[in-house]
DNA sequence: GCATAAAGTTAGACAGTGCTAACAATCTGC
DNA sequence: GCAGATTGTTAGCACTGTCTAACTTTATGC
């Protein structure tokens, strides 16, 4: 019950036949890890930029207060995306730097694909970030063929 | 508290000028109307479908449990969206019929852009299901856009 | 028209995500 | 090295969304 939930945007394996009610359920389960998600995604991003990823700075960053970071801090640390001691900056365990990974190529096509559509960078930016946890692998390879075409 | 929270895909204006935050916080708030989203758009399909929306089948198609739908239509007909009668089926309200107009065309246009992609129609199903929701007036324009050009 | 089946509701559990308020630890600048 | 500012944690509340179990109501088939 507290383990990660895998990828199961391209290949749902439980439920009925029906492709919408499949499709349902795909999208629930996409929406279980988006946040988790954005949170490593954002975790790597920082530690990147600035060397450590300080709950205050996601807090800022997300947009959300800093008990809200502390509380998802906890829940991504009993699902083993990353490790924090108290009163310390947060760190990605291997599979979190993996998923980290996974989001940012997710992430990067995704806007490259909007922008060379002809989308503004800020939408494409807004919608990038919407968009990306809801893409499968399939529809990714046809996103980037198209933003490398031209 | 309990009113439906309007779209803001186009435009969040609250929140800082940080483009990045901006976007997270557009995601938070769109991800707050999914589920309405899914329901008034699933009601509106069965009531044209079969006549009637009952909650068996709203729970049958979204592949949870009967109870589940029944809080969540509690919810709806809270926000505005709907009415219901003890033991009967459901109805839209005017707004909840223009939300799933809207829905619908978003829905529609995002199928058709990733078929016109090349992307296979179970795949394009499950996808725009998840990204309809996510996608602003001005990627839906751009995509109704191409899927139209060929 | 009555017994049974099907559908719907209510209650209660539990986890997730958000908040504020109060407290604890750490960092900073003299 | 200590005071005050900053950062982080904890506790507690609200709401949503999911479930199961138990109950009520409605529909169905003799």
């Amino acid at each position: 019950m507290t383990e990660f939930h895998p990828d199961t945007r391209t290949a749902p394996l439980d439920g009925p036949a029906d492709p919408r009610t499949e499709a349902f359920q795909g999208v629930r389960e996409a929406r279980r890890n988006e946040l988790a998600e954005d949170y490593v995604e954002l975790i790597a991003e920082l530690i990147h930029e600035q060397g450590e990823a300080r709950p205050v700075d996601i807090a800022t960053r997300l947009g959300v207060k800093v008990p809200t970071v502390s509380k998802t801090l906890d829940r991504l640390a009993r699902e083993g995306l990353i490790t924090r001691a108290k009163y310390r900056s947060v760190f990605l365990t291997d599979t979190g730097r993996a998923l980290a990974k996974e989001c940012r190529r997710r992430h990067e096509i995704v806007l490259r694909f909007l922008i060379s559509l002809g989308l503004d960078p800020e939408t494409a930016e807004r919608d990038a970030e919407g968009i990306e946890h809801h893409v499968s692998e399939r529809t990714l390879a046809l996103f980037a063929a198209f933003a490398n075409r031209s």
